[in-house]
DNA sequence: AATGAATGAGTGTTCATTCAT
DNA sequence: TATGAATGAACACTCATTCAT
């Protein structure tokens, strides 16, 4: 009464009117797909079984019915995105024929992920995994495929470091408030391409040569 | 008014020992390294008013009464994080003198940030700007701190990219459940310290000295 | 995510007796009639949703499931009794035939009014609709009916004049210790139902036959 | 940090500077005043010791040691808005020398009450009353003091109708949010004046030398 | 199989009041 | 004598989860 706005925010008295339940085969991978959302919107923390299935457009009770726990359902959540990061990634270097390829394919990874989506969830995978083991696994095999795509074309030594320098770069960005240099971030990734040994200002031919997963 | 009406509701809930009433001049600062404890420990998400108020053993109301909100206590504890962050990293490379100096300080850092309360409250630190602009500018002064001590040994973009290398390899190592190790972690700054046009192994000497912007 | 982080706070604090869960269809109808016990009792001002609950006997999360907010619940509350009251109007104005008989009505509606519940309830919504917006069409309705129940014998003019009174008699018989006395209270009546240029003691005949805007 | 806007609404944690603790001998009033402000800006509900000491620019704890609870401070203050309605209301009739003098004394007050600061403190006393007994007789010689005023002109009888038909008129002039219409009111003034035997439109000239408070 | 209703532990926050200084 | 710090009970509200249907 003191505040003499109503508040309408939430559902709970005002329900939905609700579609006739429909033949909806696929409505579990909407819920997962509608929790990425809303991670991606209000972060882990903001994440609610009510927002989601809001997003989702089904009953609340549709969600602890096909999954045992918001926690559960989180994980799904992680291990989906995660798989969907390793298959882009794949494909994102699937063109790299020659090192400058692939420099040009690792610097519009770090530059497009600027306040993307996608870094957005990895990010809250990351923190996520930190106090909850049961992720670790996810971001632990999402770590080694990542690696596994730059393996490639790199030695297992050099492809874990220019897989951190890629995170690192990716953070950056998107926490600084300054656009990111284009031709700074590709020094950045031909330095760390060189092998110890490089006199050169090119990553080694022989480097994209290296023997891992062809 | 309100006490002429009488609530019936709730018999005495907590029956918490009576603590006596303190002298307590610095229960402020406390509170708030409390909330760095709290943040460690749980994450952010898992942080609360109460959670805060048992580890600094005050009562809950203390917290309101020194702080607006939840949400700006946990700004002034990151604040707080942040300053000691970007003293101890001054520190840490007080001593640096020779470019194997900084390589072999970086490499502290890095292995030294295996799974570390400081790291763990930086990560949430990051999170949470992602999500609140009142942050932001804490992360910002942290991360050009960072990049200002790197700065006394090396040109802007190469400490920029140093930086983004450290960053990536500390959160890769908080993530990885395999040990990092130390000669690839030095290998990996010794490329990043590379000028670009470098043909030897390490940093370039006048790099190194470079006392500020060139 | 929550549900690994362990809350050691808040021992169980009540020990209520676990009522069983009830089939209670009507249990959000209970809800409002216990509001407006509530707000009879303690007034608005002391009306809190634990005050609620208890006299309903339903569980707290039971209002906030149902209702909105508490503002929400109030103004269904009030709603509900405005109805009532214009119901409860309309049928003791019903009998009405002559002159006097509306002179007894109204003398009945003011002297049964006072220290009345419907009364006490009247008053809090006026004053809720002070500061409240969403209030006003709640009191404008129930105004207008009151008015429109009057209309049936009167003219508008004399409607509004005689609906004020109305208003002030009871006011003033709630707040005075002193009992009301009948005669002089249809004395003010007789007063106020006689049109401008009348020279008699009693209503207009015409006027009471009144059926609508003239 | 779900919510991102840091709420700065109260003053725990930025405590006003606080001016040099100044000479201040009429602080008790002005704190009382600063109460009946806030009851009239915010209502008794949404009145606060804190509300009342930002307003009269005391410090807290002023105010308990002023005052021995809320409770005593919102009688205080309802007991000098009705000592200054009274006065106000003997001086607005004081001019009144004809039966048309006073009828247009009554139709200036209850039109301008519309939307007035002091008739909203009055509605707050009379709802405030119906719970708390202690201000009972803060409106039973605000009541009597405006019927004395009535009583130099009218008979006790009419003075306590007519008493009645003003309450009645501001408070609806109040709720409603149609202007309300002078000659009309001016109607229901004049109908009220009549004594029951009166055959003519205006009040009778006897009336107003009707024996009672000079 | 599916869901709307329900629940109670927990949350951030407010605030009258107390009290040491 | 004043008052800033402190306090704890209470508040409105949220939400993961349970359960009867």
């Amino acid at each position: 009464m003191m505040c003499t706005i109503v508040h309408m925010s939430h559902l709970a008295a005002t329900p939905r009117l609700r579609r006739p339940r429909r033949f909806d085969p696929d409505r579990k991978d909407r819920i997962i797909d509608a929790a990425l959302d809303a991670i991606a919107d209000h972060g882990v923390r903001g994440t609610t079984h009510r927002l989601i299935a809001a997003a989702a457009d089904v009953p609340l009770g549709s969600l602890t019915y096909h999954f045992a726990s918001l926690d559960d359902l989180l994980i799904q959540a992680f291990t989906r995105h995660a798989k969907r990061m390793a298959t882009a990634y794949e494909q994102h270097f699937d063109t790299v024929r020659t090192p400058g390829d692939l420099v040009e394919a690792i610097a519009n990874l770090v530059l497009g992920a600027d306040a993307d989506r996608d870094s957005a969830i990895n990010f809250e995978l990351y923190l996520a995994a930190v106090h909850n083991p049961a992720l670790r696994s996810v971001t632990q095999s999402w770590m080694e495929s990542s690696r596994a795509v730059l393996h490639r074309y790199l030695d297992p030594v050099t492809a874990r470091g220019v897989d951190a320098l890629i995170e690192g770069l990716i953070i950056h960005s998107i926490l600084s408030t300054a656009a990111v240099n284009r031709s700074d971030t590709i020094g950045y990734i031909e330095r760390a391409l060189r092998s110890p040994t490089d006199s050169a200002n090119t990553p080694d031919p022989n480097a994209t040569t290296n023997p891992g997963q062809p």
